[in-house]
DNA sequence: GTACGTGCAAAGAATTTGCAGATAA
DNA sequence: TTATCTGCAAATTCTTTGCACGTAC
């Protein structure tokens, strides 16, 4: 994906963009892997070896202030974040300690009717933890 | 609630009873506000003035562990506890900054169905996140 | 007396803040 | 120019760890 084309993506969404925002945007857009503040910083400053975590702080948190980026809570520990805002439910597997996407349909989780008193939901999080297909054949059960 | 009571409570979940560990999950079962580790600690420690935080980390640990007590994580700073294990969701309100039980049936969200490829959940956590009635309220919206 | 629980102090990790220099419109 | 963005360092907050003392069976 073109920086551009990013910069653009950014904009639709009232954030201004600049090289270590369109750096950050691009790389939750092509890497799907619900990474943690660490994690990015660590790729990014390979290209961009004056980048602070501190950008990588202000940054996500414009981001998902503006609703571009969704924050995972789901490990407990670190947050963790997705550039895929459409609706989808996660998996957070004990063995490995890693997210995976889950579909979440409306049939699914029918999040948005019926919470009762009056409470308006402006974000569902679903969150499934367990064991991963994988780790699930490693431990034998 | 009778001390024994919890106690017997505990036990029946595989945990030993101590003083503090009674008092722990006396908090949790009586105060239904989804307390933090500081809150819980912050009142304790005026009945139990020698406890210590590092006790309260090590019997929460215990509890989430030994399945008494769920840990929330809604609020993306500080970790929530619920001594309430039946199975309900969350709403966090970005005004007040509570933690609301909601009713959650298998109509509302099935869970337990249909996670794809094998992925099998032992835990599933549903937040909400918006702003509660009285927030709404004062804000006119 | 042996194993376990508690609590202090210190360490560690994650995140936020203050501010000065850099950058862009 | 003028406002905004970046990045360093320090501060803050949350949680964990190591270890010595206490307690209970």
């Amino acid at each position: 994906m073109q920086d551009n084309q990013i910069y653009d993506y950014l904009l639709s969404h009232g954030v201004k963009g600049s090289v270590q925002r369109v750096a950050v945007m691009k790389y939750l857009l092509e890497h799907h892997t619900h990474p943690s503040v660490d994690e990015i910083y660590n790729d990014l400053v390979r290209k961009l070896p004056t980048l602070s975590k501190t950008t990588i702080y202000n940054t996500l948190k414009l981001f998902v202030d503006q609703g571009v980026v969704r924050m995972l809570t789901i490990d407990g520990k670190n947050a963790n974040f997705d550039g895929d805002t459409s609706e989808h439910a996660h998996f957070f597997c004990f063995g490995c300690e890693k997210i995976y996407d889950i579909p979440q349909s409306k049939t699914n989780c029918e999040q948005e009717i019926s919470l009762p008193g009056g409470f308006k939901a402006e974000q569902t999080e679903l969150y499934y933890k367990g064991y991963c297909p994988a780790c699930l054949t490693k431990r034998d059960c």
